[in-house]
DNA sequence: CGTCTTTTTGAATACTGTCAATTTAAGTGG
DNA sequence: CCACTTAAATTGACAGTATTCAAAAAGACG
């Protein structure tokens, strides 16, 4: 069965209270990963039945972000991971000149946080790219947690890890493609993403700007757009503002094969 | 006191035998972390004293890896994390048109293969570009060490974290900085890590070739070598071939800053 | 309804890539 | 030991792509 928007934002039974002193986590509530819409996506992606049932001891908070605000800073200190329930989220950080670099773009059972572990502070910062709603687990309790499971000791790292092959993918974006190829990647990633959480995988909204668009696949905003007008001339998509329609997908995925030379 | 050369090649004890029936792994011994000259920067980074003798339970293998042989290849069964105790390698992974893409470097002290965890086989493959040798320590086998003391437990996931946030870098150098800011960063890079490691900051050999250069920095072994002859004219470095003494540090890192705008 | 932001598009420039030739170094084998 | 082959690095000339600067159009928001 697909799932549909309706779905990803159906409510979920809190039960009980998490003794949270972070300000920022407003509703400090339990829920039960079992239970939620998101596990196939999210952190249990990957377990069996009864390592998602030790998973509901966990305990966790929620939260709503408002467009444009943050979730957390660069150089926060770090305590918890984020799991994203509902909207979307641009990871960045600034560069020394004061501009920002996007990292990162989060949908629906995706994870933020985790380059926090390494400093004990977040090496980037994420904010809301519409409005939007998070699970914030405290990373020491998903640690002690493990410790009592052992095999669910690999849970964390096999999450990292999954997070350091999405990097390798992007370097070699950055590294070895032009402008179309860049933007094909992009729009076709977004669509398996898309599709993933049962929203069409050939019309989406796009949260984010072209210049977060360019900050992240490395080309100027006018790029972008330019490149976006190129597809819906050669009939590849049809572009209005945000609104994405991908009228040929295999030529789209064809924009990536060409790089062959 | 400054380690050099020497000391980085010095031999360690070694006592009793590991079973590993990967037959890539020649010498399947016993060698304390606690005892080894590179723990200031290897795995038992920023771990305590206590910490650092729990390590010494831990059981890995030794290697030796000839110039261009693969230490694994993309794809290989995840089983082992590795440890460059000597030598150089580089990581890469095969683009779809059978280019390959260089990932990042290694050097003494640095680890290898943890981008392998996420999906049990390796996302990509190491290569010796000098003789050079390794301590293969099983995955798994740290894992049941971490397991039984509950504050070891965090080291992979750290060590892990760091990789990401060593990616988050390269992804910013990818996508907002051009050829002459790519290689400066690059030198003052290699330049700290062969001073962490005892050797001269700014007269070194670089064991990798202009292409491998070029393909870790998304840009052409020619403007590669363009870039260090300007370099040169400008009286920042001296090159010839590989050797690289670098003249004015300063003006290489304003190189860096210069890209206010 | 006006202001501000985002997006699109054009024209000129700057940068990097491509192709090609040359030099240098490192092996290889007679 | 020298001629030969192969690989790596440098350099020039030119082409191609992306950036910069500038202007206009289209929404979004108060």
């Amino acid at each position: 069965m697909i799932m549909n928007a309706a779905t990803l934002e159906a409510p979920v039974t809190f039960t009980r209270q998490l003794p949270v002193r972070d300000i920022r986590v407003a509703a400090p509530l339990k829920t039960q990963c079992s239970a939620c819409h998101l596990k196939e996506l999210c952190l249990p992606c990957g377990m069996t039945g009864d390592d998602v049932v030790r998973l509901d001891g966990l305990l966790f908070g929620r939260r709503k972000v408002k467009l444009g605000q943050p979730l957390y800073h660069e150089g926060d200190r770090f305590q918890y991971i984020y799991a994203v329930r509902s909207g979307t989220f641009k990871s960045s950080l600034t560069l020394q000149d004061g501009r920002d670099q996007v990292t990162g773009f989060h949908m629906a059972g995706e994870l933020m946080g985790l380059d926090g572990v390494a400093q004990g502070h977040h090496a980037s910062g994420a904010t809301a790219l519409e409005d939007a709603e998070i699970c914030a687990i405290p990373y020491e309790h998903l640690n002690e947690l493990s410790a009592a499971h052992s095999n669910m000791h690999h849970l964390v790292s096999r999450l990292m890890s999954r997070e350091i092959v999405r990097e390798h993918s992007l370097m070699m974006l950055l590294g070895s493609m032009n402008a179309e190829e860049r933007l094909a990647a992009f729009l076709l990633n977004l669509s398996q993403r898309m599709k993933a959480r049962g929203y069409s995988a050939s019309e989406f909204h796009l949260r984010m700007s072209r210049a977060e668009i360019g900050s992240y696949l490395g080309m100027k905003l006018e790029t972008v757009s330019r490149t976006f007008s190129a597809f819906q001339q050669r009939g590849l998509l049809e572009v209005d503002k945000r609104h994405i329609r991908i009228l040929d997908l295999a030529g789209l995925s064809r924009a990536l094969d060409m790089r062959i030379h």
